[in-house]
DNA sequence: TGAAATTAGATGCAAATGCATATAATTTGA
DNA sequence: TCAAATTATATGCATTTGCATCTAATTTCA
């Protein structure tokens, strides 16, 4: 009997917290980084999170699977996305020196500029949306929320 | 010079909400109810989504674009997977008796059936994923600041 | 009031996505 | 050690998605 509630707190919690992704998303689709206002490249939300998961690892390269592990994109869809951004210029492959499977991935130079451009708008846009919502203590408590629930995630079944 | 930090802060917490509803939202794709284990229908997240909403107006109908404020689905894309619902035999449509442009949406029995189904199922996968990660009040806690964010947010541009 | 602007939803079409599966490389274990 | 299982990525194909646009209905306001 005292299962019953937690399981609904948790429902409603993650209720929650999905419909303010929504939302916060659909207004950052929206936003000028994402509608080439004052940028000078079209890059998805999808193929920005790659560039920008991409930017995080300066000195190196990114296997595949580790990107598609942040994305949430199947493995092909993911594999398909990287091949139009490398058609595009913006990324660079090279199979993996230590496991031929696999493929490295990293900006070029070229890429780096555009993750860079679109993220300084998209990083306003982020501002003007969430901005006024919260204050910089309640966003400092959802943060250390939100990171304390993607590392402690549970698996179902 | 006040304003650099906060719009950090803005980025930052909503680099990590994202993330989060991304791990959350991959698991729960791969969780029982969503691979239709137990369950006798194969829904999408997004059809359920959908289903989800209409249930939450038990008397009656909801407008078209009142369910695309809550889902991350174009106009179009609604438009179809309601077309779809609807030749599954889970949703019936009407035209808004006071404006001749719209059309309402319903579950039908059956489709109220189905949302309750997969809910039950749904819910055990969310706090199996959820549940481990944070206590009874650090939810509570997620829950309002999500909510307030929501019903927050500002405009950008 | 009535023409122009706006809004709701549908549809053609190209692009993106996911599922199932293929290929190739690596790891495991009898 | 080598056959079987696993892992990483790619690809064929059907489905889903979004953009642009269309139609029809409503609202605005001169």
């Amino acid at each position: 009997m005292s299962k019953a509630p937690h399981v609904r707190t948790a429902a409603a919690t993650w209720e929650s917290l999905f419909r303010a992704q929504v939302a916060v998303m659909r207004r950052l689709n929206e936003a000028p980084a994402f509608r080439q206002v004052g940028v000078s490249h079209k890059v998805s939300v999808k193929e920005y999170d790659v560039l920008f998961t991409l930017s995080r690892c300066p000195e190196g390269w990114l296997r595949l699977h580790e990107i598609n592990d942040r994305v949430l994109l199947s493995q092909s869809s993911l594999s398909r996305l990287v091949e139009r951004l490398q058609n595009r210029g913006l990324i660079e492959r090279q199979t993996a020196p230590d496991d031929g499977r696999g493929i490295l991935i990293r900006l070029t130079p070229e890429g780096r500029a555009v993750q860079k451009e679109i993220g300084r708008a998209h990083v306003r846009d982020i501002a003007a949306v969430v901005g006024p919502a919260l204050s910089e203590d309640e966003m400092a408590d959802l943060m250390r929320l939100t990171e304390k629930l993607r590392q402690g995630l549970g698996h179902p079944e």
